[in-house]
RNA sequence: CGGGAUGUAGCUCAGUUUGGCUAGAGCGCUACGUUCGGGACGUAGAGGCCGCAGGUUCAAAUCCUGUCAUCCCGACCA
């Protein structure tokens, strides 16, 4: 036998080693209580079904059961990226600070860049730990590629990231280290860069949709491209960190930062029954809480203002009092770079007043105002006097406004920025990202390409990540029942679990191990639950650990020539005769791979 | 980094308010026996720096000071 026969050998007897085991031999540590740590149900679930082990806050061993989930993602994910043309490599977590220097993300990542020094003989080495690789990937490629002639091309790998967390949460969600798959796009011209996200942007559908995951692609902050330059894959479960505005209807979906509303500008017009404007003291009577307290009004009676910077030019934005300004949108209706609230020392030279005290009325700055403002009857604002407010407050009479914008947040119920429909609130994980980079890092690290007029150009990027981790986390946090976690076939620890229900008996034991070896010869994962335990002791695992197929052996059934199959999902088993029992398994196993791949876009 | 909570057996927790015998229970674990189709029962056992350090006291799991760790809410999150 020649060396790579042999190779070969060891690598198939490894693949047939994961395949199979024996719940005796291997380590599943269940818990029936429920750790009193955990809050999320995925965190409670992996940990309860023996899937993880926590070694610090942020920080999780994975163990066989959760190990092979987390591989069987991994390869999923690396399948489709490759049938995307994406050309894996691996580049060290291990990175030189300088380089994070040289695009400013030293300072950007601030606390989160995990960095140190190490000696070497005299010297000192600046390291950083990879919370991404847009520098190191940026510098290879820099050094690789000279001419249009090498471009396009995609770049990934799947490794560990580590940021430092100023806190780690929800388990496995949100943790310091974590298993991520990175992807970098380069290309010469915005055709060749719109062609790559779209490919990764079909990859990642199906990639959500084998791993059986409830996926959302939301429309994210585009940063310098502008225009529909990124998407996060978000899935929607109660305990996700961000909010996704979506409508059903429309199928819009956007995250809170980017979500459009689909109001239309009222028309401005002085209410036929205002009051006569007037001032009231409200002594240290500042934020919208106290003075609805103090005034006894509720915030929607009241017009926020507030005093932004745009491109140093001080402007007032009027939002009603229950809204959320949204500065991305305040930047593109002022048409600025950059907007930030203004220091107390422009809000007292515009108004004349402390901060809490803004009000439209004689202010000395522009005004924008959110489409819901103009309609405020009789409203609320701060008059621009220290501990005053004014109230009556009508637009047209008391201050002028010649048209409105879209400048706050979305909220439930506002309409769908797609003409029809409503949208609505969920709360969902953020398991991808897709976003075109345009040129930020090959210009600063210098990655440039000559044209075939021999033109220098930096290259433009794209970048993809997904987080590998947070795809098991996502179904374990919305695949479950009171029971345990419910799999998908295709990223189950096990496709089949067997459970002879008495290992004493000869006859139940004996035809347990012949459907485990004929189902492993066949290519199938299989667990067997060969402890002697009591039967209801090995459901109550079996369901906690939530393998998709069940084939329980049992002298009862076997008195009739019969096993039971039974589907995690559902209630009732259904009945096979013992010499199809393998057969009857591998049909089923056909037929739901079949199912769940219908649930993949082509 | 602000606010809150909790650290006692592998897990879940009692005991702390009001200091006082050898620190407890359930589950799990070990051995033997009886059981065996949805987390069985009996008997006998093993298992504790009561988070850590200092202090008060005749005496500290319990009171005081400090410290570490974990969880939750918020801020932050290329």
């Amino acid at each position: 036998m020649d060396l790579s026969s042999a190779r070969l050998n060891s690598i198939d007897r490894s693949c047939e080693r994961m395949l199979h085991v024996r719940w005796s031999q291997t380590l599943i540590p269940t818990m029936k209580e429920v750790p009193a740590d955990a809050e999320v149900p995925s965190h409670q679930l992996m940990l309860r079904a023996g899937l993880i082990r926590q070694l610090m806050a942020g920080a999780y061993t994975y163990l066989p059961l959760g190990y092979r989930a987390l591989r069987k993602a991994e390869e999923i994910v690396r399948q489709e990226m490759d049938a995307a043309g994406a050309l894996e490599i691996h580049m060290p977590a291990l990175q030189p600070i300088d380089l994070f220097n040289r695009t400013g993300r030293k300072e950007a990542f601030g606390n989160v860049l995990i960095n140190f020094e190490v000696k070497r003989g005299d010297k000192k080495i600046h390291c950083a730990l990879g919370p991404t690789h847009e520098e190191v990937v940026t510098d290879l490629v820099a050094k690789l590629v000279s001419t249009y002639r090498q471009l396009p091309f995609t770049l990934y790998q799947i490794q560990t990231k580590f940021r430092n967390e100023e806190r780690p949460r929800f388990g496995v969600l949100r943790t310091s280290e974590f298993l991520m798959k990175d992807a970098y796009s380069f290309a010469t011209n915005v055709d060749d860069l719109n062609k790559a996200y779209d490919s990764m942007y079909h990859a990642y559908c199906r990639i959500f949709a084998r791993c059986g995951i409830e996926y959302l692609p939301v429309e994210a902050e585009s940063g310098p491209i502008g225009g529909d330059a990124s998407h996060e894959f978000m899935c929607p479960a109660g305990n996700g960190e961000d909010s996704i505005v979506h409508c059903r209807k429309t199928g819009y979906a956007a995250n809170l930062e980017r979500a459009e509303t689909g109001r239309t500008p009222p028309k401005i017009a002085t209410s036929a029954d205002a009051k006569p404007l007037e001032k009231v003291h409200t002594p240290n009577v500042g934020s919208i809480e106290a003075v609805c307290k103090f005034l006894k009004c509720q915030p929607q009676q009241l017009v926020k203002t507030l005093i932004y910077s745009a491109d140093e030019k001080p402007v007032a934005v009027l939002v009603r009092g229950d809204h959320e300004a949204n500065e991305g949108k305040i930047r593109r209706a002022v048409g600025a770079k950059k907007v930030e609230l203004a220091s107390p020392e422009v809000i007292l030279q515009v108004t004349g007043a402390p901060v809490g005290f803004a009000g439209p009325v004689g202010i000395k700055c522009p005004i924008i105002a959110d489409h819901d403002v103009p309609v405020i009857a009789n409203a609320i604002t701060g008059a621009n006097e220290g501990d005053h407010h004014v109230i009556n407050v009508n637009v047209g009479r008391d201050y002028a406004l010649d048209k409105t914008f879209d400048l706050r947040n979305a909220v439930a119920g506002d309409p769908s920025p797609r003409g029809e429909g409503t949208l609505e609130m969920v709360h969902g994980i953020e398991i991808g990202h897709v976003f075109k980079l345009g040129t930020k890092y090959s210009v600063s690290l210098d990655a440039n390409y000559i044209d075939e007029k021999e033109q220098k150009h930096p290259i433009i990027m794209g970048c993809y990540g997904i987080g590998v981790n947070r795809i098991i986390a996502s179904i374990c946090e919305t695949r479950y029942d009171a029971n345990g976690i419910i799999w998908p076939l295709s990223i189950a620890p096990y496709e089949v679990l067997v459970i002879p229900l008495n290992v004493e008996d000869a006859e139940v034991k004996a035809l347990a191990d012949k459907c485990y070896n004929e189902l492993k010869a066949a290519g199938v994962d299989v667990l067997m639950d060969d402890r002697d335990q009591r039967p209801g002791f090995k459901f109550k695992d079996a369901d906690l650990i939530g393998i998709p197929l069940r084939l329980v052996i049992g002298g009862k059934g076997l008195k009739e020539g019969n096993v039971e199959i039974k589907w995690r999902w559902q209630t009732e088993a259904e009945k096979a005769p013992v010499a199809q029992a393998v057969q009857t398994v591998l049909d089923r196993l056909a037929a739901q791979r079949a199912e769940e791949a219908k649930k993949v876009p082509t």
